[in-house]
DNA sequence: CCTACCGATCGGTAGG
DNA sequence: CCTACCGATCGGTAGG
């Protein structure tokens, strides 16, 4: 009744959750297949086999990771905002709350971009994304539809150019400094709907 | 003085490209790193060890094709054309050449976008991309400054907003089916400078 | 290019 | 019986 951890009390052990954060920023700077468990276990400041104490494997440890990502995906797709009013809207509302998401959960985000299938949990994984940008690339074919976007480009390549710019945010944003994560979704969505050109050129 | 390579002559064996090219494949499919010397020389039809009569080893290969990608970058860099007229023109013109060589060497620019700086070979890489990158942000910024290139936006983010468009194209692009280089270059500089909303919105 | 291997390290598990 | 690990080692595989 006193603390959930008895080792934190004393400022030793992990829980989960730090656990899983300091896995992830491991394998986003390794690379998930370039990280040995010898590797975690420095970083983590334990042995080795401690950290099968906390966690199933290393392939758990994905999985935990990449489920953060998708699951704030996936409540944007459920949330009423993205179902109601006109496309250009809901796409616009999706984008700024992608960004946000990106943002938030920068080292789970990143991990999931650059999964490439190597297990069943990067397999399944890579399907729930694909899912979601099934969900994204609807959104632009109906804003095409109605008319507010441009007629004289594809919409599915306009969706993974979206994507492409969206994401590459995982490659280079660093949280301490530079843009806060509403500043990047206006500049992101002020470039994609009106252009880089300047409107007296 | 009758073939290059005698192998080839029995229809056996492969030259240095052909390592390349399919080690390449692999390295895409799987990751660098989790590709294993064993899974490439399933992939040639030869053994584990057979290999390193080809190649001095893993990370040679992984230098080899870093340079395909490098060297093409660079060629740009050092063309003319990058460095004579107005910014906005230059920047268009480099942005239509790196989408034509990212389609041109996809598998080689595939890879050094993966890139994470995990050993010496790999830091090198990253060193001469950020060269690059350097270079492309330097002409965004004088496209600012002259005024063509709206003034709401940071170049540097609009910088890095390019860099994902235009590198997420290895992310989806089949050369089989779909759209050419030039088309792609056009939808892409269309959305960039012209905006996603429609003329008549 | 293959067979026969090496030093070391891999992810994961034993008893205490 | 529990939590939070440790030192040592398992069967296999890594690059060479």
């Amino acid at each position: 009744m006193t603390t959930a951890n008895p080792a934190r009390r004393r400022g030793r052990g992990h829980d989960p959750e730090s656990v899983l954060a300091i896995a992830v920023g491991v394998f986003n700077e390794r690379g998930y297949d370039g990280t040995s468990m010898a590797e975690l276990a420095r970083a983590l400041g334990v042995t080795k086999s401690a950290i099968y104490y906390h966690v199933p494997g290393k392939e758990q440890l994905l999985a935990r990771a990449l489920d953060r990502a998708l699951d704030g995906l996936f409540a944007m797709v459920a949330d009423p905002r993205a179902a109601s009013g006109a496309a250009i809207d809901r796409l616009e509302w999706v984008l700024r709350q992608s960004v946000r998401i990106l943002v938030e959960r920068l080292p789970y985000v990143t991990l999931l971009l650059r999964v490439r299938g190597n297990s069943v949990t990067e397999q399944a994984a890579l399907e729930r994304r694909r899912e979601f940008d099934r969900f994204v690339s609807h959104l632009v074919k109906e804003a095409a539809a109605e008319g507010s976007i441009r007629a004289d480009v594809d919409p599915a390549l306009v969706t993974r150019l979206l994507f492409g710019a969206v994401n590459s945010i995982t490659e280079w944003y660093q949280p301490s400094r530079g843009a806060s994560a509403d500043d990047l979704a206006e500049t992101l969505l002020t470039i994609i709907f009106d252009g880089l050109r300047s409107p007296r050129g």
